[in-house]
DNA sequence: GAAACGCGTTTTTTT
DNA sequence: AACGCGTTTC
């Protein structure tokens, strides 16, 4: 035995560990050591021999992932860690489909699309049926197909079931069909089709799913109560031969029904498995006293809830403190000074320390504040580095070369950098494309054959004829991997002199950009995640599917979103924004489901400190501002102090 | 016909 | 800031 489980678990986490078959359900309250519980189970399942090949752990994030797998090669010694299959449903399952998918007619080298590349497709959709004057926004149609997708409403039965004769819920299905073939005819998915799809191959191929339920005869699910509908599937699908599922989750900690994201999962899983084994963690390990019991004070005032007494043995610690402040500006400024004078009194380091707030907009006058005090600090999420333009520009170059039905990509590079084809030109392949059946990529591949009834002139003919040259010419380079591709089509795009010609030294900063990405591509080529190849393909759809490039973590304050905080834990934590229709959110406030989930949201926001929690508001804010957080009275006076008004 | 410029609007949360 | 839109310039 390489490690000692008693020494590092409580009785009923041993239990946990080593109760090795059979369904299983974990209720863990925040900082009841579920990570501990994962690991180690997983490290218990290959010392008791069992083939890390066998076993199947889905996370909630790509880092949680990482981190897991980690720990256990640590724990275990390293036994064929590589072996060990540990991700996203997205990734892991994006991975199976690259080799299973020619089943359903796509190209194992699709494209995934990210939201916005999806929206761009609605909103051309949209403008293609005049139904502009209905649907101003795409991103609200898409979300509306979200829902239908991860519920696994198809067309036909969204038609049949859902429209009610009402005439915008029969637009919204002719979208959706559009939608689909469109997708299906670039070769590509979006991260909801990538679940969908999923299942699809598995009830359609029977001989599929029982490759994986061989494959996969140990499954852990971390985070169960973020599952939708078709993740629920999926597991259910897989599980339902060797029954070894084992899922851990906290109702409360639920955040992710916008997402379609399902609590009732949770709820009912001992109606799927009635003779599953449930556990409660409740002992909380990570906070003090006041912390747990302000949290469950918040959490108290929700209706819809699993009973569960959340407690500790930690000190009793210091109450929350709550400040109000004049402006955003001036928020900022509190909290960097306060963060200021508590590492100098306690002698902690900048990363004991995250910043939550609940949108990231809020993000920037708190990198004011911060810079003016000269505090190192981090900004996770927001815009990723894989949404900047430059680099969803290069990736388009990348996307097109190894998926050339990729029109959503073409489009986005056919003129860029400038060269003279603007929209009319455009429209004019669009239309010809269509007239002959044929894709914008074939088109343009035979444009001398086309340009007459295009009438197009012989001037712009030529500038087609230029740019294809560029992707066939970059196109070669393929066989020699992801990184000579990628620097030649900066090379001969011309990519990098447009950057830099407007705002020096904005255009210095996206040049900086482009570097790291094309740095990035060797490094991620010579290390080869999963797929087993180091073609342009899998390197594409790992970055689709990874929310940012890897930092050194250095000693740096953290500011994120609550969302992306859960999971993590700080010695200090600071909430800001603690404003009626900012936290909870305008959106959510008139719905009591979804005012449950912003005080869900806040009581992870909460839960994620050890020593102390620290909340601000702002009566005045660039967009709204206002008065306290309706949250801040559920605290309970017993656990809340009003910070003392500063003098500078 | 294409590009460049200026103006107003935008924002909930993410794989 | 990043994009959509309308106007002007090339």
């Amino acid at each position: 035995m390489k490690f000692n489980y008693i020494a590092d678990l409580n009785p009923i986490q041993l239990k946990i560990v080593t109760t090795v078959t059979g369904p299983i359900i974990v209720i863990a309250g925040a900082g009841s050591g579920k990570t501990r519980i994962l690991t180690y189970r997983i490290a218990h399942l290959m010392n008791q021999g069992i083939d890390p090949l066998h076993i199947l752990a889905l996370t909630f994030t790509n880092k949680s992932a990482r981190e897991m797998k980690q720990r256990i090669a640590h724990l275990t010694g390293n036994i064929n860690i590589q072996n060990l299959c540990i991700g996203t449903f997205h990734s892991v399952f994006a991975r199976i489909l690259h080799t299973e998918i020619y089943r359903l007619g796509y190209p194992s080298d699709y494209t995934i699309y990210d939201q916005k590349d999806a929206e761009h497709v609605i909103k051309k959709i949209i403008e293609e049926l005049h139904l502009e004057k209905c649907f101003s926004k795409p991103k609200t149609v898409l979300s509306r197909i979200s829902r239908l997708k991860n519920n696994l409403i198809t067309v036909q039965n969204y038609f049949d079931n859902f429209t009610r004769h009402s005439q915008n819920a029969n637009r919204i299905g002719y979208i959706y069909q559009a939608y689909i073939d469109r997708c299906f005819k670039y070769g590509a998915m979006d991260f909801d089709d990538i679940l969908l799809r999923t299942n699809e191959l598995f009830t359609r191929f029977p001989e599929v799913l029982s490759k994986y339920q061989e494959q996969f005869k140990y499954i852990l699910v971390d985070e169960y109560q973020d599952t939708n509908y078709s993740q629920y599937l999926i597991i259910r699908a897989l599980a339902s031969r060797y029954k070894n599922l084992f899922v851990v989750g906290d109702d409360a900690q639920s955040i992710y029904a916008f997402r379609g994201a399902n609590i009732k999962n949770i709820q009912n899983f001992q109606l799927d498995y009635p003779y599953a084994k449930i556990f409660r963690l409740e002992q909380n390990y990570r906070s003090t006293v006041h912390i747990v019991q302000a949290a469950n004070n918040v959490i108290a005032c929700n209706k819809e809830q699993m009973s569960k007494k959340n407690w500790t043995n930690n000190e009793k610690g210091e109450k929350i403190k709550f400040y109000g402040a004049l402006s955003d500006k001036e928020e900022g400024d509190f909290v960097a000074n306060t963060l200021f004078e508590i590492k100098l009194q306690y002698k902690l380091q900048n990363k004991d320390f995250a910043i939550l707030y609940r949108t990231n907009a809020q993000s920037r006058a708190l990198e004011e504040s911060l810079n003016k005090k000269k505090i190192p600090y981090k900004i996770y999420g927001g815009i990723s580095f894989y949404q900047r333009k430059e680099i969803k520009d290069l990736l388009a170059y990348l996307r097109i070369l190894v998926n050339p039905n990729d029109e959503e990509a073409l489009l986005r590079i056919i003129n860029y950098p400038p060269r003279g084809i603007g929209p009319s030109t455009i429209n004019k392949l669009l239309v010809t494309a269509k007239n002959h059946g044929k894709t914008l990529y074939e088109v343009l591949n035979n444009i001398s054959f086309y340009a007459k009834e295009m009438c197009i002139h012989k001037r712009i003919t030529a500038k087609l004829k230029e740019f294809f040259v560029i992707i066939k010419h970059c196109s070669i380079k393929l066989a020699e991997g992801a990184y000579a591709t990628a620097k030649e089509v900066v090379k001969t795009s011309d990519f990098l002199s447009d950057l830099c010609k407007d705002n020096p030294t904005e255009g210095l900063s996206r040049y900086e950009n482009v570097q790291e990405f094309i740095n990035s591509i060797q490094a991620s080529v010579s290390e080869r995640l999963g797929y087993g190849d180091n073609s342009l393909s899998v390197f594409l759809k790992n970055i689709a599917l990874a929310s940012d490039i890897e930092k050194t973590d250095d000693d740096r304050v953290s500011l994120m979103t609550v969302h992306l905080s859960k999971g993590l834990e700080f010695t200090i934590i600071f909430i800001v924004g603690m404003e009626e229709n900012l936290f909870p959110s305008m959106l959510s406030v008139k719905n009591s489901a979804n005012l449950e989930e912003e005080r869900r949201l806040f009581y992870v926001a909460l839960t994620r400190a050890k020593k102390q929690v620290i909340l601000s508001y702002a009566t005045t804010r660039h967009r709204w501002g206002g008065f306290p957080s309706r949250f801040i009275e559920e605290i309970g006076q017993e656990r809340l102090t009003r910070y003392v008004h500063r003098k500078n």
